[in-house]
RNA sequence: GCGGCUGUAGCUCAAUGGCAGAGCACUUGACUGUGGAUCAAGGUGUUGUGGGUUCGAGCCCCAUCAGCCGCCCCA
């Protein structure tokens, strides 16, 4: 095997090939567009953070367990980012009084998290975050959930495929005190309904009555978890949907109860979007608002809602369903082939002469026979290519083959950019 | 970090402990001025890697690496 004598890649990294390359920045691009759509403008933070930035506000799991981190040569210790918020806290806190507000900002980049690579999660991945900063209405919180959406919808996932849904922290934690819940078992309860999808019901009970919960207490908590008109005692729910409905992206959204999401950070709004027909049981997306974020960094307090995209799930999802445009193995559409040795440099100034007019154009690297050349215009999807040999050098023409109507004309060398930029037009 | 499954041609996969296989892809030719189609001829390979058991290992055992499934966590 070829590859034994190759040095394998770090574990759980990615390599793009132009294909792959092709699916990111189809997903980018889609991101891109839906950001843009809301007024957001694209930033981006160190890939390369002092560890401090995260233990101070990060998961402790997320920092000692799940972060590359290493001594650089002076022996300060250097984390890999895995994941944005922290940087945005300072970045949005050192220039706090100078930033028009609100601030809308989106960023696509790299990241990486020390983790057991499996399907749908690797150790370096691609992250799509948006947020919205010193607004803190729930028609701010729709209007995130509705650039989610409308990236759902630009890649061309239907609401039948992928769904958003949504609670509220202060709802569950108003109901959790309903039942006399008292506060400091919030974080496990919430924890344990987070669980709760991937336990049989006997065993979550179970574990439900471990953490405390009376009998009854346990019964309410069911009821409340399958209550799917509970929203409607949240006025900020009945807002945010208010707001969705006229913003023209309900379909997608639903209230569940059960989503509560597990960052310690979220105080309101909090969201998930997952693939509906169940093929891969990973959120495509989650979110939430987020109230102090800025005075844990030491700036002034500050509220924000924001939501994080990997590129691994959605990856797989839109190749499921058949909905990346196919690749094309060159950018360009046009190939001029090279009949001889006599002839390879006028191949070479016809070349020159269609890029001067705009066009992509590659040329076969070398003379070589025709068959050989077609063989390998058709690989690269190129639809249209071009021979000059000796005919039609002698009668001042160049012959042009359309690949994929299988139909050639010859035309006079002065008029080859035309006919080439129509039949390109054309299809 | 914990538990389980898998690893054979470039890809998808077969072979009871007993001589390396199929389809697709690839190269060349039929076609010396025209791609996909057809036909023919062909490399298709240290069976992930390193040990062990055995007369003999793709198959059994151990280790290791990688991928996949679950736990944990999350995008």
């Amino acid at each position: 095997m070829a590859s034994k004598s190759l040095i394998q890649s770090v574990k759980g990294t990615r390599e793009f090939y132009p294909e792959e390359m092709a699916q990111r920045n189809f997903i980018y691009e889609k991101a891109r567009q839906a950001s843009q759509m809301f007024g957001y403008q694209e930033w981006d933070a160190p890939f390369l953070e002092t560890i401090e930035l995260y233990a101070a506000k990060s998961g402790e799991e997320l920092v000692k367990e799940q972060s590359f981190v290493f001594p650089d040569r002076g022996g300060d210790l250097i984390t890999l980012r895995p994941e944005l918020t922290p940087s945005l806290a300072r970045m949005i806190a050192q220039k706090q009084n100078e930033l028009a507000f609100p601030v809308r900002w989106w960023s696509f980049g790299p990241f990486w998290r020390y983790e057991r690579p499996q399907r749908g999660r690797t150790r370096e991945f691609f992250q799509w975050n948006v947020d919205m900063l010193g607004v803190n209405s729930p028609e701010a919180d729709a209007e995130l959930v509705a650039i989610a959406a409308t990236f759902l919808r630009l890649v061309g996932l239907t609401p039948q495929q992928a769904a958003i849904f949504v609670n509220n922290r202060r709802l569950m934690d108003a109901q959790f005190d309903a039942l006399g819940i008292p506060p400091e078992k919030r974080l496990d309860v919430s924890n344990a309904v987070d669980r709760r999808s991937k336990m049989e019901p006997a065993k979550w009970d179970e574990y439900a009555l471990e953490l405390g919960l009376s009998p009854s207490q346990l019964t309410g908590l069911k009821q409340i978890l399958a209550d799917y008109d509970l929203w409607q005692k949240s006025d900020e729910l009945v807002r945010l949907f208010r707001a969705l409905e006229a913003l023209g992206v309900k379909d997608y959204v639903q209230f569940d109860p059960n989503i509560m999401r597990g960052l310690l950070y979220y105080t309101g709004t909090v969201f998930e979007a997952f693939d509906v027909s169940g093929s891969v049981r990973r959120a495509i997306l989650g979110g939430g608002r987020y109230d102090n974020l800025l005075r844990d960094v030491g700036g002034d307090p500050l509220s924000g809602v924001g939501f994080a995209m990997g590129d691994v799930v959605v990856g797989i999802l839109l190749k499921e369903k058949g909905l990346i445009p196919p690749f094309v193995p060159s950018p360009a559409p046009v190939l001029v082939t090279v009949f001889d040795d006599s002839l390879w440099m006028q191949s070479y100034a016809l070349a020159a002469e269609l890029r001067a007019a705009g066009m992509n154009v590659i040329t076969y690297p070398e003379p070589a026979k025709l068959p050989k050349q077609f063989k390998f215009a058709d690989r690269m999807g190129v639809k249209i290519t071009l021979v000059l040999g000796p005919d039609e050098a002698l009668a001042g023409k160049v012959t042009i083959k359309h690949l994929v109507t299988a139909t050639q004309e010859t035309v006079s060398r002065a008029q080859v950019v035309q006919a080439v930029q129509r039949l390109l037009h054309s299809t």
